[in-house]
DNA sequence: TGCTAAGTGGAGACCCCCGTCCACTTGAGG
DNA sequence: CCTCAAGTGGACGGGGGTCTCCACTTAGCA
């Protein structure tokens, strides 16, 4: 029964946009666990309203990440247009971390929502990145035994990081991320790591 | 008033010990936020029991985790003693990172207490590192631009790791650790990483 | 065996959170 | 300006967490 916010009152599509600006805010800051009586206080709303947009609060975290997640999917269409492979890949990791490293709440919703995000775009997604890893490898540029699987591995470790203060948290993700991308490279494969791992249970 | 262990009535010493067991293993499966109810109740004791031991969930946290600090601390004490600074650097941060992966709470705990953790136990292990990775550098197997504060960006990072499954976390893990440390290795220092990161400023 | 301090279990006080309900207010078309 | 559907706020129900209180039980000693 919620009305687009196009057919709305003019007061309340205001509310609901200060709604989200302030959920974003503070979800970036203090992480998903923010309350949503903190969300209406802040953006100066009942509770109610807050509802009345949102259902659940699982629905404003969605809303509110959509954005990133649209910056994500983009992020992954530029490497995937790339010519070089091996740039593509660099950069998209480096986006990507970058951005759970800024945004407290990013990480938590991504990989909450993660499994239930629509499968044919998520699927569509892992299937370019795939390529891409192949397309990395025969350009000489990735070592042969990286796996896609690496990318989740990534995320995660990285995700950890975001635990720290923001500034904090942004460095310290750079500096994961070049050493980790390092080894990606191919040509340092002096040390094969251990057993490829079947982290496609946990992301699905 | 809580006495000692060792002049409490059998029963009481004995209910202690099941305690104990069952929160060591309720933690690591499910992560510090298992109710204290949860595990009064697989203990076959009542809550009141629980908290006349532990007057405080953080106590019984504390106390759960000593022995793997314990291990933490003699691992750091085995690596100064390597006369090979390399291998010593390299196993002591496999052994700590497993010790995360297979624990869910133990990340939690040792984020949680380090700072609280006896300072002068604390600072000795700091030092004893800071020496360790000198003393690799020296030996021509660390690169030079390590920083002592990346044994913090690993723990932070395999950290995050220990959402997964337990087994699933073991792999992933090593795997993480694996390649952090082939770039961690002298020599494949193509790429700096940027900027040196104030970590001492979250768990100093 | 009987006494007593130590030990115990479960009810419940208190707090925080999500989400709902309902009486009141207000934007905006006629 | 008047009407009323849309919008709103705050109280409240329900659930789950930590920790306390107190009447009852029991180990261990004389």
């Amino acid at each position: 029964m919620t009305a687009e916010p196009s057919q709305m009152r003019a007061d309340a599509r205001e509310n609901r946009a200060r709604v989200l600006a302030v959920a974003r805010e503070l979800f970036a800051e203090r992480g998903l666990e923010v309350p949503m009586a903190a969300i209406a206080r802040r953006a100066g709303v009942g509770v109610a309203t807050l509802y009345r947009r949102f259902p659940t609060k699982d629905s404003l975290v969605v809303e509110a990440f959509a954005e990133q997640f649209a910056v994500c999917q983009s992020a992954m269409d530029d490497a995937l247009k790339d010519p070089d492979a091996w740039r593509g890949l660099r950069t998209v990791i480096e986006k990507v971390c970058l951005l759970q490293a800024c945004d407290r709440g990013f990480t938590a919703a991504f990989m909450a929502s993660f499994p239930d995000l629509h499968s044919e775009v998520r699927d569509r997604t892992w299937l370019g990145f795939v390529a891409l890893v192949q397309r990395a490898k025969d350009s000489g540029h990735l070592r042969a035994d990286f796996s896609p699987h690496d990318l989740t591995l990534v995320l995660i470790a990285n995700g950890g990081l975001s635990t720290l203060p923001v500034e904090v948290a942004v460095a310290a993700s750079q500096r994961l991320v070049a050493y980790l991308l390092e080894s990606f490279r191919a040509g340092t494969d002096v040390l094969p790591p251990p057993v490829p791992l079947s982290l496609d249970l946990v992301l699905g």
